[in-house]
DNA sequence: TTGTAAAGTGAGTAATCACTCGCTTTTTTC
DNA sequence: GAAAAAAGCGAGTGATTACTCACTTTACAA
């Protein structure tokens, strides 16, 4: 699978996969990587034309506004953030001891969400930056979280909590945390110090390790 | 001590304290305001100075670019974040026992970071921002760290280890790990759900709590 | 009080902005 | 293969941009 096609895909996500002409792919590549160096508003939509090879007519015969090209590079990513949550058995695997414990169940979560960050950077860069001004994007993220993940990740929680594997705070605190050290692990990683030599495997288990002690029982 | 004043203390760290004319004080106010809101490149000079109620000409007078106003409001925060590090006998105290522990280390710095972030959200917001974008603020940003707070903290880091307190990890993978939990606790607190009503002293005490066994020496 | 430097002003400037529109070229449809 | 639709083009639009400059007002020292 090429990069184009791999981008077509995530780009088209939701969407009737209709065929995106070469140009239009180009655009978004482009408007991908200015976006993400210099962030959304000081790009402007002639630099994007410019690089995509492209007359500035032509962003505009696909996307009406600016802001609309923003919105298909920013939409795709917020249902891929939290894609594991959204398959339909995904719950029920957990509780079906697919994932014997907690921690195999953070294993398989941030393994997934490491290889996520990795391949879509730029997009998750643009994502998080645009997120602070828009609240049509924050709002959209509100309403997946809460529609789509906390109420499975609580109920993820709870079972654990009963099986005794973890420590018994309000599942809230307990999903924040595990969210905190995730994502604070992937973006020290890969924005913080991505040029640091890090061994990726060692670093992810310790960050489990640190994880599970820290919501373990606690024994006196 | 009025708001100003405080304000006016902040931008001025390592001046010459020179006295700031009323007008100035004001287009600073302004200018962190509108950057935090819409962000830098999103605002222009002219809102500036409309909602400082101050000609444009005024702006320019006081900073020669629109990139020098951001900056004056950037930079003391750069200081200011790793402040509790920059103090001389900061090591010193940990290491004669001011702090019994690492956990009381910890505790103290995470209330003094809380008590910081709280009070000037809006020009920690603009740092985050901007940090993305402009080289120069990551480069100071990073020497600060590199030459005032990393040595610091390993040193801690090691004396606890020592003790037998915490487990033997890398130190850079520790300290990793507590600023990790730390700054994540507080960007959920007042950037993700400022909007939750939060009862703070239960919240830093599990995080604590949680960072504390996450770090502490495994026993067989 | 007077002289001078700093602070403040606002009309003006060239460049750039997001976006439009009449047109040509390419692709799809029957 | 002709007609229709979609894609692509680029000069042109009015609005806005960061910044300048000649000028006026204010602050303060001698």
């Amino acid at each position: 699978m090429t990069e184009q096609e791999l981008l077509r895909e995530l780009l088209q996500a939701g969407d009737e996969q209709e065929k995106m002409s070469e140009k239009k792919v180009k655009i978004l590549e482009a408007a991908i990587e200015m976006f993400s160096e210099k962030g959304y508003a000081a790009t402007s939509t002639s630099e994007i034309a410019r690089k995509a090879g492209v007359a500035e007519g032509t962003i505009f015969r696909h996307y009406k506004t600016k802001k609309d090209l923003l919105m298909a590079i920013v939409t795709p990513v917020l249902t891929r953030v939290v894609a594991p949550f959204l398959a339909r058995d995904f719950a029920q695997k957990v509780f079906e001891d697919d994932y014997q414990s907690y921690e195999n169940f953070i294993r398989a979560l941030i393994r997934n969400r490491f290889d996520f960050v990795k391949k879509h950077l730029p997009m998750i860069k643009i994502f998080l930056q645009e997120l602070a001004f828009h609240p049509e994007i924050k709002e959209q993220y509100r309403h997946i979280f809460v529609e789509h993940v906390y109420d499975k990740f609580r109920k993820i929680v709870s079972h654990f909590q009963q099986k005794g594997e973890i420590i018994e705070l309000p599942p809230e605190t307990v999903i924040r945390m595990t969210i905190t050290t995730i994502v604070g692990y992937l973006i020290t990683r890969f924005l913080v110090l991505p040029e640091r030599d890090w061994d990726d495997d060692v670093e992810i288990e310790h960050t489990i390790q640190f994880l599970m002690h820290g919501l373990s029982r606690r024994k006196e």
